[in-house]
RNA sequence: GGUCCAUUCGUCUAGGGGUUAGGACGUCAGGUUUUCAUCCUGGUAACAGGGGUUCGAUUCCCCUAUGGACUGCCA
């Protein structure tokens, strides 16, 4: 059986990221016809942000990602909150001391920000590893009876990872193939922290190993971590899950991976939904108008591809055709014009009848009588030319409301002299018409041009300009029919009046 | 600095020892729409550089360059 973990950090909002790393996840738990996941990684209480847990779950939740194990659904394999798994951390990490994995360290923070500073005044790097820290306060280069005292004095110490002098470790990634690391490089990293609770590393390998995850699958970020983690199994005895490390999103302009600001700069939203800091608002795709399936569709494609030429896939077909193997292996630069274009693809897939609800709330919040209208069929019309709903009104305010000024650059390039004379008369035919449908009228008005050989763009354009007052919009004879009879009349007497008084 | 990862049109990407290097977004041009948008057609545009291996490399290997991640008692 597949399982899989997503596994944030409550520090705040979820941004894009994070979403692609869930949503790989989950089309290969549900490819797979596995489990997906959600563990809470807190065991930073410094770094605690109110409400970001929930803000995860229920941003997750508006993508479509579901979960089957979780602080919220339970399961059998709980706790599903770090926080909450205390106990089990501190059994395991006796067992690493028994087995002699780990040392107890008793530099202090501040200690250890001294030598860091000092090597990087000579121009290098302090690391913590089979190097140094035989020169250091712990218990590997102290004496028994040094410790002994350390302890007896309630000394705080951390308990770090003995690192293996000059191993070789070949790895496997799923998505980048053998990787090789020398422990030689590779430092002593803190797997217990003095205030008793694990560090990421530690609580990670046994969480993953108690709730039998099968595959890892998590950001490129993660891959120096990588033998550390492996050599983690080995001294707990265990067998390591496959690992695979997602390629990095990175900015839309400029280098480096994306980041929670970019979306303010740049003028994009990074988070999936709103987040509100206490301070600060950051935009939310929802919040912007992106519909959930544009947003995830674009996701998807970020970094995976099918293969062949489909671009446009709903969660379900995702989970039928996902796989590891069409993972790439680079970062890739985030495109906001695409997942407009996304979101127009999934725009124009609704109906009319689907698109006028959602529209209905945007037409209330601008007091907006629409009765009476086709707000389906108006929206039927205006769909393919518009990447949100909240762009309709925009195509169709003259519809409910008539035209308070005129565009001059159409006013002036169709307003002729002899317009108001053809307006009158397009009153009278409009007037005798008894039939007010689109194509009826559309007829009556055409026999008369042609018939008295006048060119329909002589007519049609301040026709245009008097019902929409722009060179804009819809088939006229639509809106005349929509708008009705006598509110086309006046508004064809209201543009005459407009030059007259001129 | 060190370790690790990566490198195909502006962007997302397909491909893979012999291809006119394919698609999508964007962009440009034409056509349709007597408006605007849509839509249709077409164009533009890429294998980072240098060495090998090979009859032949964009593809395999090495080096360089560039970019990125990591280098915390953060995750």
């Amino acid at each position: 059986m597949v399982r899989v973990r997503f596994a944030p950090s409550p520090t705040g909002p979820l941004h894009i990221g994070g979403v692609r790393t869930a949503l790989f996840n989950y089309l290969f738990a549900k490819r797979n016809g596995g489990k997906m996941i959600l563990r809470i990684e807190d065991t930073d209480q410094t770094r605690f942000v109110e409400g970001a847990e929930e803000y995860i779950m229920e941003s997750l939740e508006w993508c479509g990602i579901k979960f089957d194990e979780g602080i919220k659904e339970g399961g059998n394999y709980g706790p599903y909150r770090q926080s909450d798994r205390r106990e089990i951390y501190n059994k395991y990490a006796k067992i690493l001391i028994e087995n002699q994995s780990v040392y107890m360290a008793f530099d202090s923070p501040e200690e250890l920000d001294k030598l860091r500073s000092e090597a990087e005044a000579k121009g290098e790097t302090f690391v913590y590893n089979h190097e140094s820290r035989k020169n250091l306060k712990n218990s590997l280069a102290l004496s028994k009876e040094q410790v002994a005292e350390l302890l007896e004095n309630k000394t705080p110490y951390v308990l770090r990872f003995k690192m293996p002098e000059n191993q070789l470790v070949e790895l496997y990634d799923e998505i980048r193939g053998e990787i090789k690391f020398n422990t030689q490089e590779l430092d002593d990293k803190v797997l217990v922290k003095t205030d008793g609770l694990p560090t990421y590393h530690l609580a990670n390998i046994v969480d993953d190993h108690l709730m039998e995850i099968t595959h890892v699958i998590r950001g490129e970020e993660w891959l120096p971590s990588l033998p550390l983690h492996d050599l983690l199994y080995r001294a707990f005895g265990w067998t390591a899950p496959k690992f695979a490390h997602l390629p990095l999103i990175l900015k839309p302009s400029g280098k480096g991976k994306l980041s929670k600001r970019d979306g303010d700069q740049l003028g994009f939203p990074v988070f999936p939904t709103q987040w509100d800091s206490g301070e600060e608002i950051f935009k939310g795709y929802r919040e912007e108008g992106y519909f959930p399936e544009a947003f995830i569709n674009m996701l998807a494609l970020l970094g995976w591809n099918p293969g062949t030429e489909q671009e446009i896939f709903s969660m379900d077909e995702l989970i039928q055709v996902f796989s590891l193997d069409r993972v790439g292996k680079s970062g890739s630069r985030f495109d906001p014009d695409k997942t407009k274009w996304f979101n127009h693809q999934y725009l124009i897939k609704k109906s009319g009848e689907e698109l006028a609800e959602e529209f209905k709330v945007i037409l209330d919040e601008k007091n907006i009588n629409y009765s009476g209208f086709p707000l389906a069929r108006i929206c039927e019309m205006l769909k393919e030319r518009v990447n949100f709903i909240h762009e309709l009104w925009e195509e169709s305010y003259f519809f409910f409301q008539a035209p308070e000024t005129y565009d001059e650059k159409f006013l002036k390039k169709s307003y002729k002299e002899d317009s108001t004379q053809l307006l009158q008369k397009l009153i009278e035919i409009l007037k005798n018409q008894q039939n007010f449908s689109s194509e009826e009228i559309e007829n009556s008005v055409k026999t008369w041009i042609e018939s008295a050989e006048i060119g329909f763009g002589r007519v049609m354009s301040p026709f245009r300009l008097a019902l929409v007052g722009a060179g804009k919009g819809p088939h006229v004879f639509d809106i005349v029919e929509i708008i009705g009879k006598d509110e086309s009349i006046r508004r064809i007497s209201a543009l005459i009046e407009f030059v007259d008084g001129k």
